[in-house]
DNA sequence: GTAGACCTTGACGTTGACGTGAAGGCCAGA
DNA sequence: TCTGGCCTTCACGTCAACGTCAAGGTCTAC
């Protein structure tokens, strides 16, 4: 199938496919007139790829499961590479999702302390800068790199 | 204060301090020399910036609460459009831990699936394409932009 | 034979929060 | 006076994962 076909049955474009070929992520054959040649093979990897990054995978994390299919596997995940990448992504969630609840804590602390100063007697004790204090009481900026922006399917599934 | 010393102080950058100053969030006079002049109220602005991006907000998010501070008012979070904002995070936050929790889930169950494959007897029934099955099985990517990168405090607070 | 739908490469634009020079002014100490 | 350290304003670079446009080749249908 040519790239139009690819992109739209998985759900992009083409400019991406392009992509990641440049990233080295996909190969393509070329027919005569060198359009682009994909099988079932290739819509299986680009699947992949869109699945982990829309679970918070960065490009570059994908590939040891790209290279696993491509090495004939049956899963992404059944290389070792995989799975430490799992590991390590499991890793991050977890800190991440740590950091996030503490934030959130605190977060719903100054909101109720706004609150009741609003309610009661308009003088409720309070640090000088809310904000601040929550930050300074979070364990230290522990590497956790959050992000996951659902990134492009978000735009597609609507 | 000149602008190198409020950014030690505020353990920034003096450019963020220009930054913020063309974003509008910060103002400056000037000395006869033309310098930038700072006070302490502007420190604590900054420091009120600094610890709001720290927990995951952007700069535009951080307006009401520098406003707030500048109209007077002894925390920036004392004024009903910080207060909404406070709320948008709370429900973000709420909505990025879910998902992350979700994928986390997957994450692991992939992990206990792959690890069974190989210690036991090597044909555990499995979906062709795990990574595709646990994003299809997540609730459907619900306008969860997650993102919290800890930014550049963590490269001055190692 | 020509419109239209596909494909090609190349290259610049996007977003946020700054980093990193360049080119020059101001000021204190030796 | 001169060195060094601060400051000033441009203005381009960074990173990811593409979007978007341009100029042109190819293929099918009418």
């Amino acid at each position: 199938m040519r790239i139009g076909e690819l992109a739209e049955r998985a759900g992009t474009s083409t400019r991406t496919l392009r992509y990641y070929e440049e990233r080295g992520l996909l190969s393509a054959r070329r027919n005569s007139s060198g359009y682009r040649d994909y099988d079932e093979d290739d819509a299986r990897l680009v699947r992949e790829i869109r699945a982990l990054l829309g679970i918070g995978f960065d490009l570059e994390e994908t590939r040891p499961f790209v290279e696993c299919l491509r090495a004939g596997h049956d899963a992404g995940d059944e290389c070792p590479a995989s799975v430490a990448v799992y590991r390590r992504k499991l890793a991050e969630l977890d800190a991440c999702i740590d950091r996030m609840q503490g934030i959130r804590a605190h977060l719903v602390a100054q909101l109720d302390q706004t609150e009741r100063a609003h309610a009661g007697g308009e003088r409720v004790d309070r640090p000088a800068t809310p904000a601040a204090a929550a930050a300074a009481a979070l364990p230290d900026p522990p590497e956790a790199r959050c992000a996951l922006t659902a990134g492009p399917l978000a735009k597609e599934s609507r």
